[in-house]
RNA sequence: GCCCUGGUAGUAUAGUCCGGUCUAGUAUAGGCGGCUGUCGCCCGCCCGACCCGGGUUCAAAUCCCGGCCAGGGCGCCA
């Protein structure tokens, strides 16, 4: 089918511009075809922007002939160019419709589509994803990216204000040392190198210089896990600030978590109306718990962990009915946390790290960060980790390093929890997971 | 890596337990026709499917075995 050109049409109006006070104006819009109703002598065109929905009348009898012939041959998803009349009308949806004087058809689509862009004969996750694009036509689906939008706009806002500042460490790092997950080997020139699975030596060093900054950007992890919140390519909104403890960066992040809530819920009206989503916005201080208490809770209801073990899943799943909210879980056995985790001073068995969670999921993870070099090596040791392939990170410790703290959150777990959305995958737009690496 | 569940038109499902009634039903999308106020428009007609391989049986969408794929869960996830 031949399409037609742009050439000088401009859009004058979204979708959500149009209304009844436009009456009797001239406009020109741009979108897809959603959906197509032919009443015969009638036929009505839902246009779809990026802003949402306007109605296209055509009248049979009173159209021009060039504007019906090509009203005849569009179909669903189709990009088109409309200009015409905004005429009010109580019986349109938003209480105005527009009625053409010219058409242009831009781009045409395959027929049938793999899945239904309206959303009403819902399609399985996998066939979603195989038509992610597509997928992301339906309106509740762009809602989720616009809530994450608006929750990075307040996070990088806030994070700005409290004096923290953005940075960007490497991606391409040279040794598997850190410890913990598996990472993705990557050719690099004639040696090996691996995708980075977190920026937390970078951004410890980097204090060193700046003292408070934050790093928003993907990292890898090569697990084995097929879960509704695990990736293998994620997004991950970490800060690090010099001078500071565990409890002073939660009081960021618990505050950050509010700022986001608030913002999100004063921005995103729109979009939390089509995810059927309520955020309520929490105070703070957030609830903190202690892993003592936790186990002792859990004991409660028959569940028993052997202090110093890592809290199982069904166990979290537990805790997140009876805890349904953002709260923290404070000292940690030093044995169940990562290298870098300061031990306390009054008894090393406990640990300065810190979860911020949920319900049942983990959204955040941080801590005081041992700062002494001395001991640094000694627990780099103690997990069997070579303190010579840490020499780079270690060289910092030798320049007045202070003490300091931070933490990681998830962007797309986060994402999660501001939109009712359960799986992972329907948060990000391409995901990655053990199994999928396409589209 | 392990466990559970599933795989039927473009999409979503019924049928599978208990083999024959299935020439595989329904909805939606798509095609054709009709309809001047739809907003999940409506009405009529049409197109379109049993994941692959093997086995059992007179007979397999249905039972068995293997494979592939998918979903969920667990472990793992500094």
């Amino acid at each position: 089918m031949k399409t037609d050109k742009m050439g000088e049409w401009r859009r004058t109006h979204y979708s959500s511009d149009v209304g009844p006070e436009l009456d009797g104006k001239e406009v020109t819009v741009f979108g897809w075809v959603q959906e197509i109703r032919d009443l015969g002598g009638i036929r009505f065109l839902i246009l779809q922007d990026k802003n949402g929905k306007v109605q296209i009348t055509i009248h049979r009898d009173k159209a021009d002939s060039k504007v019906l012939k090509k009203a005849e041959s569009l179909q669903r998803q189709y990009s088109i160019g409309i200009k015409g009349v905004v005429r009010k009308m109580g019986k349109a949806p938003g209480g105005a419709e527009i009625i053409p004087n010219e058409m242009r058809i831009f781009g045409v689509a395959k027929q049938p589509l793999p899945l239904d862009i309206t959303g009403r004969t819902r399609a399985d996750i996998d066939v979603r994803l195989d038509a992610r694009v597509l997928d992301l036509r339906r309106e509740e689906n762009q809602a989720i990216f616009r809530v994450q939008h608006a929750a990075l706009e307040a996070a990088r806002s806030f994070l700005s204000k409290q004096g923290f500042m953005e940075v960007f460490t490497p991606r391409i790092i040279v040794s598997a040392t850190e410890g913990g997950s598996a990472l993705f080997p990557v050719a690099y020139f004639k040696r090996e190198a691996f995708l980075a699975q977190s920026p937390q030596l970078y951004k410890e060093q980097l204090i060193l210089d700046f003292e408070k900054v934050f790093e928003i950007g993907p990292f890898f992890r090569a697990e084995e896990s097929h879960t509704r919140r695990h990736l293998s390519e994620f997004i991950s909104l970490d800060i690090e600030e010099a001078f500071a403890t565990a409890e002073d960066v939660m009081k960021v992040l618990e505050e950050l978590i509010h700022n986001v809530c608030k913002d999100v819920t004063g921005n995103c009206g729109r979009e939390l109306k089509l995810l059927k989503h309520k955020i309520e916005v929490p105070k703070t201080p957030f609830k903190r718990f202690t892993y003592d208490e936790v186990l002792e809770e859990l004991e409660e209801e028959k569940i028993h962990i052997p202090w110093g073990e890592d809290i199982p899943t069904p166990a979290f799943r537990l805790l997140g009915k009876l805890h349904p909210y953002y709260y923290f879980l404070t000292d940690w056995p030093t044995k169940a946390k990562a290298f870098y985790i300061k031990p306390r001073d009054d008894n090393p068995e406990i640990s300065e790290g810190f979860d911020l969670m949920w319900r049942w999921v983990e959204l955040s993870s941080g801590g005081t960060r041992i700062h002494s070099k001395d001991l640094l090596v000694k627990r780099l040791s103690e997990q069997g980790l070579s303190p010579e392939s840490f020499k780079h990170h270690l060289q910092a410790f030798d320049y007045g390093m202070p003490p300091h703290a931070g933490w990681g959150l998830g962007l797309a777990r986060l994402v999660m929890a501001l939109t009712g959305i359960r799986n992972i995958r329907d948060v990000v737009l391409f995901p990655r997971d053990r199994f999928r690496l396409t589209p």
